[in-house]
RNA sequence: GGCGGGUUGCCCGAGCGGCCAAUGGGAGCGGACUGUAAAUCCGCCGGCUACGCCUUCCAAGGUUCGAAUCCUUGACCCGCCA
């Protein structure tokens, strides 16, 4: 099966300029690019989507390029919003963007004997630039109606207004495109659907200052099944960064997805073949509550952004926390590195233990008090996988497991360790 | 520049001198059901040293025994006319 056919296949083909030229160019192996603007520290989910057709593209033979908006950012995308954006400073922008260099890299073959990876950053051809010459060389070239009727520009003129700055957006990826057309004769550019208008300002672009011919692809925006965004939880996006999203979080993300969701997913995110992915489907409609489809989502995705260890390891954690069978028959190093993935409170001493409420605010796994004290007089909560009663419960001491653990839960999945600091 | 309207808890949105920690909806949270899913039903949803106390209704002053509610000034938003 081809690339756009699988592509297609996945969900993950959402419009073109010219499908048909576009699959004649794919039969030979083509330079095509995907931009990510650093407005994060991290890449989250969401920019795995379009990063993994990046890869997808490599695995089937052509030259990737992941280009860091290092000036782009600098700018602002207007899209998708409805509100001019707050400008990041130029020394945070350029810290994101080293972080998204080494993140990218991550996914992307840069030792392919035929068709090795490059990551570029916009700011190389951008910076130098003076005013002058980006209004002659590269304004001249755009009409302001033209412009104007993108929809990422009209929706904000609509909802009260765009800068300057934000309005010359689609002029500096344009000139991207051109500027790796050039370098690289790059000739695809992807990205989410969003991108549309980005996308093809720059192949008139190319099409006015070079006479050459370009291709686009979009990637459908994923939504979940419930209508929310994709990649966001209530405590806020699901990072790549382990810092900022534990491998342990990451795997519960994956894993507790909605029915509705999982195939989609299973396609987009994994690299499984279509008859794998076919067999998670039947066996995820004969039996759902296996929950097969949904592990293996949870432990391809664990698998490719913290590797294969660590993502034994959450596994290990998730199986042991959340196994019917009882904690105190875990060992003591499964036990320890399931804790590990957890949020945590200390207690100095078996002599002097705080109660359910304090720790698991302590651990901040809620926010205050009056909330934990809530959740036990709502029979919420939990130590060691068994309800308490009553506000002022305290765990004891043989409740620490090997005397040095226990285990808060709130509600289904919030789960807290308890560790003893001294033992005595 | 002139005239009028608005700013309420995570979001939307009532309230228009005491009965207001503030109606209602959404989101979120807990429970039941189940499968660490969805739907449904029930409950909760500012904080605390907790039958009481403290801090909230854009900000700062003021009137009053008492204000989210009235007055003054300021900031921001939205309409209409120049």
């Amino acid at each position: 099966m081809n690339l756009i056919d699988d592509l297609k296949w996945r969900g993950l083909f959402a419009q073109s300029t010219d499908e048909e030229a576009l699959r004649q160019a794919l039969s030979k192996p083509i330079t095509l690019y995907i931009g990510f603007d650093p407005t994060a520290p991290s890449l989250g989910v969401g920019n795995l989507v379009v990063l993994l057709v990046l890869r997808r593209f490599q695995l089937a033979g052509h030259h990737p390029i992941a280009l860091v908006g290092g000036a782009t950012g600098l700018v602002g995308d207007p899209g998708g919003r409805n509100e001019e954006r707050t400008l990041n400073s130029k020394e945070v922008v350029k810290d994101w963007a080293g972080r998204f260099r080494k993140q990218l890299s991550q996914y992307l073959d840069f030792e392919a004997p035929t068709n090795p990876a490059r990551i570029v950053n916009n700011l190389d051809w951008t910076e130098p630039m003076s005013a002058i010459e980006f209004l002659r060389d590269v304004g001249k070239h755009f009409s302001v109606n033209q412009m104007l009727a993108k929809e990422s520009v009209s929706a904000r003129l609509e909802a009260g207004g765009i800068s300057y700055t934000e309005f010359s957006y689609q002029v500096l990826q344009a000139l991207d495109f051109l500027e790796l057309f050039r370098r690289f004769d790059c000739t695809l550019q992807v990205g989410g659907s969003d991108q549309w208008g980005n996308i093809v300002a720059g192949l008139d672009l190319i099409r006015r200052v070079e006479g050459g011919s370009a291709y686009t692809l979009t990637v459908p925006l994923l939504m979940k099944a419930d209508g929310t965004k994709f990649g966001k939880t209530a405590s806020g996006n699901v990072w790549l960064d382990p810092a900022m999203t534990s491998p342990y979080a990451f795997y519960q993300y994956w894993l507790a997805s909605d029915d509705r969701d999982v195939m989609k997913f299973l396609k987009v995110f994994s690299f499984l073949s279509h008859e794998e992915i076919d067999a998670l489907e039947k066996s995820h409609q004969e039996n759902p509550g296996l929950r097969t489809a949904h592990r293996a989502l949870a432990r391809e995705l664990t698998t490719l952004v913290h590797g294969a260890q660590d993502c034994e390891r959450v596994e290990a954690a998730s199986r042991a926390l959340f196994g019917q069978g009882d904690l105190r028959d875990l060992d003591q190093a499964t036990l320890e590195s399931a804790l590990s993935e957890l949020p945590r409170a200390s207690v100095a001493s078996l002599d002097d233990i705080p109660s359910w409420v304090d720790l698991i605010v302590a651990a901040g796994v809620v926010d205050s008090k009056s909330a934990a004290r809530r959740i036990v007089k709502e029979g919420g909560a939990y130590l060691n996988n068994e309800k308490i009663a009553g506000e002022d419960f305290s765990p004891s001491s043989n409740d620490f497991i090997f005397g040095r653990f226990a285990i808060l839960r709130k509600g289904k999945r919030d789960l807290a360790a308890v560790e003893v600091l001294q033992k005595h």
